[in-house]
DNA sequence: CATGAATGAGCCTTCATTCAT
DNA sequence: GATGAATGAAGGCTCATTCAT
């Protein structure tokens, strides 16, 4: 589990109700396991004993094995999302941020190449996972377009670019066939392929990285700007 | 199942002793079934029982269910690049090649939706399929840097761009969220990400796709130039 | 079944547990179906419908097969040792103690030809059971040396000579193949083994068996003697 | 495998019919699958694979697994019964043939675990092993009670004793459980139980054990002589 | 709410045996 | 007689889900 997230998943979360504060420990049980035995191999007891609860107790917040998937999927695109949100704080242009996006997940996969891998398991297993980072990804994509950055012959065409390239470099990376530098070079064939000149796309995706934040500082006020373009 | 496909996959294999007549059969019915559950949702039985046979004879030909998938997967990887190498016959630029293929795995998408989900859930499944691929794919690139045509950070990230992309884009169309024309763009996106430039890209992804040879008349003359590619 | 057992093995266990409820009725249908079917030839579904219960409730309370083998091994071991030795109440001499078990084993074998059968078949699934029983018959063995009846070359060899023929005497008299009085005749057979003059082995033999007492009687106080012997 | 018994084993037979020779071949590999997987283990297939043959083939030798078992259960017998009985060419003193012959079968067990294990295994599974042996054992008993060596209560308390004791001190000597010495000790034991004097017993038992004659040399005259007692 | 024993449908897999070639 | 593909009945085992306590 990589270090910049485990922060936020494991965190335990105060002010939450006793019923709340179960779920969470569950979806985090969940996790685990997903981790360990993909979600086809996990099986609900090892998911409650992990948790250190009996297989009633998860059916009572849980109606099916689906369920759980979905929560994993919705717990894990959040803290995504607002995790490198957040690390991208007071960036304005959108192919920087695009590029920042690409990589993170990329290097998350060289980071944890387990974590990828079950994060890609959960993805195929609940759609939810996608569909809730979409958005962050259309807000940098519009916005690149928005500032003459990119110029895409469609949104859907460069959605399944993006989305369709990172996770396969992620599962290239976790499976450990990627050469060193993956994450520049497949941000830079992401950034052509929204039409940025070569040299532009190269310079732009060896940028630094910017480091995360310390959890709990950043305003994450960028995050309601790309909820406000959800499902738009 | 498209028509252009089935023609392939279902002939009859004349010449062949029992003990590979039967197998085909096998490899033919599991088609059909993962193409109805999935490959989780299949089972030996219904497999067997679809092929007229025993489940014994399941596993006379096949250790494991696994191993079946890794049969379905080499028959749709070589059908389906032989028949697309066909379609290529006389076709000497690069990126031309490259823009067909993608298309066709997209277009195929359209044609049967349900097959094409079932191919991606058996490429998951079963490596082989994309390894298989891999060999044609790389060729086409490959011939398109010499020509001049792509320049590329690294063959690895344009791969994971091209396979990523591709299979993204299929799983899009045969969903029903891809807008008309989807093939033409996301072609026109990876051939920009190959690095041509945006006019060309969209120039080459729109020219009209050459149609499949009736089967058994293409001297498959590419098939070895791509074969000799192979692992090289 | 053998009455003298029947009675200890099939009594209702009060004060247990749901669980341990559950567990005891499964080892009791376990041993019924062994009875009827041999070990190999008994089957998980039938265990579970002779104990009225399901295959996933066996597979609840045993992880294999094999631990089905092991608990009935377990359980007859300690009714067999248990119920011979409260028998023993108050027999001091070592010869005595060897002869009266050595005889209450081909004795059941008389009793019940299935029975012996089974267990034998049992013991040699699950060598838990010789394990088991082997402390008791060690213990008597030992007393018979220190109080100078006996003389042996060796403990190992002794023991192998005990179970050994014990064992195929039980198996000769429950398939039918010896003649009356066989017990007391491997009896004497035995304690000559051990060293006994020929004469007093005979004598010692040919003592009456003392009867099983009441269950809930015998303070099973030798029980304890004997478990101190245990491994030393 | 024991060299002494292998040489016996493994021989061609020349002479003999191509369907006796092809059977031969089968029971010589049964006994190697047998040894491998026991008895309940092996399968069919794999016993035609070892033989260089196809099922079809054993079948047209054997109805049955069980009549498979009957095979190697009388080879096995056959060639342990004849190269011990060579071995004792010119001993006519009954006990010194029951030590000898005792001792034998545990030292087969000390010069080859896994064959020993397998011949007990296969003697379970058909009794036919034990019967061809009896008669052997029965002789040197009965000459030994003819010769006042040995007193015994009845023969099959006699038979019982020997048997069970020397299988349960084989199955000790093959899982490595046994002391050294043991069949010096053992046979010491066997021979006390069938009446002989503490001092007599170990002196015949301590003998030294005569050598297996080349193969092909011994007249097997004894073999006829015993095979006259045979079912008497 | 939590518990956890019980459920039961159903899966993968094995293998002795047959029979057309 | 040999072949070996096909058979098919069964068996061990798993696990998502339920429900009485």
């Amino acid at each position: 589990m990589p270090d910049a997230l485990a922060e936020s998943l494991w965190r335990p979360q105060p002010g939450l109700a006793k019923r709340e504060r179960t779920r969470v420990q569950l979806v985090q049980a969940a996790i685990q396991v997903f981790t360990a035995r993909g979600f086809a191999g996990a099986t609900m007891q090892e998911l409650a004993a992990v948790a250190g609860m009996t297989t009633g107790t998860v059916y009572n917040h849980f109606k099916t094995k689906e369920e759980v998937a979905s929560a994993v999927a919705l717990l894990l695109a959040d803290t995504l999302c607002r995790r490198i949100t957040d690390s991208q704080q007071g960036i304005a242009e959108g192919a920087q941020r695009m590029a920042i996006g690409n990589q993170r997940y990329i290097w998350l996969a060289e980071q944890s190449p387990q974590w990828a891998l079950m994060t890609l398991d959960v993805a195929a297993a609940a759609p939810e996972l996608l569909l809730e980072i979409r958005d962050y990804v259309l807000a940098d994509l519009r916005l690149g377009v928005k500032q003459k950055a990119f110029r895409v012959p469609s949104e859907a065409a460069a959605m399944d670019m993006i989305n369709g390239t990172i996770a396969q470099a992620m599962r290239s990376v976790a499976l450990g066939l990627a050469p060193p530098n993956h994450g520049r070079e497949v941000a830079t064939c992401v950034l052509r392929g929204l039409g940025m000149e070569p040299a532009a796309a190269k310079e732009v995706a060896y940028r630094p990285l910017p480091p995360f934040p310390p959890i709990g500082e950043a305003p994450a006020a960028r995050a309601k700007g790309a909820a406000r373009a959800k499902r738009g």
